[in-house]
DNA sequence: CCTCCTGGGCTAACGTTGTTAGCCAGACTC
DNA sequence: GAGTCTGGCTAACAACGTTAGCCCAGGAGG
């Protein structure tokens, strides 16, 4: 199995570098993520960063990578698995990634909204940890499921990975379509999966971004939209 | 009618100022929308606009409460007309917001995908105007078609208005629900409407972005996500 | 052992960005 | 006429990404 595309291929010290880049990311937010600030995570300064990567865009295309290609592996488990209903159990089994030993960052950092991600002023990110409840959930469900814990413990990551223009020629090819295809799998017909990857995102980035009203029940949403998507409806 | 929560008063000079940004983002795109630029546009200086405004911080504010109400008029009133199958028709009619006269600025431009905005490489912007055809169309098609055609043809601010973290504070209060209550509107129940939003935010920001495969067909994925959130669906 | 080369660090510096401080001309008020 | 805003201006700062150029360690080849 693993992530089938593979990542273009860093250097080892390119490696610890993005490594790093992951680890500032994701505990001090986007904004933080400086040539400088990298540099002195590592002990040198910036300019040394580039006899190791060719720009700050190198260094968010590999991160972006990494993100798909961590997202792919948690969709791709949870629409193989046979439907577990604790979405949190695939993270933990699959994470570190078999392709890329030396990312050992601790991304498993269970489910409670990163501590502090100072740029981004966490609004309305007090209450969501989503509640795990209910029957034992479709195939739908389970995937929307994994998609929303996969990007609620990533936050800074997935926003990178999936917002913005994509630098699509510097990316490793077939990724997205890869990290993309578990919708496929678990909706059968290409529009309506397409469709299902939308709303997906659409949940996950607004809730991210802090876009709902403040007492909102994310949790229903997600149940509405699943049931929308799902064959025969109750 | 017109857009019911007032956005925040701005000075005649600072109008002018916020109009100018609105051009300069959607001609030049967003990472060309330097206070500098913004300035030279209008004939001063940078330090001038700190005469008007407090910081870019405001300028972006002032561009979301625009683009935000703009959206939420050509929603309400696709969601008010009694159904008709030509989307088209409805920016035209309100667009020129009586709220703000001096917003002289030709939003309507019509739906071809914004001539250049360079620092968004376009991608597979190319082919995708949406193709109207099939059907009448119930409400649910009538309301998500507005809302792609209103974001599609203005792109840089319908990203800057609903992506990234919003600044709550600054922001005129009860904008973002008055915008997005035409989902409402058109589907009766609050957290199906909240998923129908979700879809439809998820399917323009990725199209936006250039997020989907080359020659997906994207009316289909639009129709296909309209069956799924109808009620009694075929 | 000496030489050479190269990998990987360094400092200095440039051009942009947002932003502040402080100056000054005109217009309006009393 | 004196005074006070209003709204321009220049100069400057800090932080950013990035480039140029120096230099030291260590391995390769003779």
């Amino acid at each position: 199995m693993s992530s089938h595309p593979e990542p273009s291929p860093l250097s080892p010290r390119a490696t610890e570098i993005v490594t790093a880049a992951r680890a500032l990311l994701e505990e001090q937010g986007p904004d933080s993520l400086t040539m400088r600030a990298l540099a002195e995570r590592l002990g040198i300064r910036a300019p040394s960063l580039y006899k190791h990567l060719p720009d700050k865009a190198a260094v968010e295309v590999a991160l972006i990578e990494r993100g798909l290609a961590e997202l792919g592996q948690a969709l791709h488990t949870a629409v193989t698995t046979p439907a577990g209903p604790s979405a949190d159990s695939q993270e933990a089994s699959t994470c570190p990634s078999p392709t890329d030993p030396s990312s050992a960052t601790p991304v498993t950092a269970a489910l409670e909204p990163i501590a502090a991600a100072p740029d981004f002023p966490a609004q309305t990110l007090t209450a969501d940890v989503p509640t795990d409840e209910g029957p034992p959930s479709s195939p739908i469900e389970t995937l929307l499921s994994a998609y929303r814990h996969h990007a609620l413990a990533n936050p800074a990551l997935y926003r990178l990975a999936t917002s913005g223009p994509l630098p699509r020629k510097r990316l490793a090819p077939g990724l997205e379509e890869w990290a993309g295809s578990p919708f496929f799998l678990a909706v059968g017909e290409p529009h309506l999966a397409q469709a299902l990857w939308s709303f997906a995102h659409g949940m996950v980035i607004l809730e991210l971004d802090g876009r709902y009203p403040e007492g909102s029940d994310l949790d229903r949403t997600w149940a509405e939209g699943a049931r929308a998507f799902s064959p025969g409806r109750p």
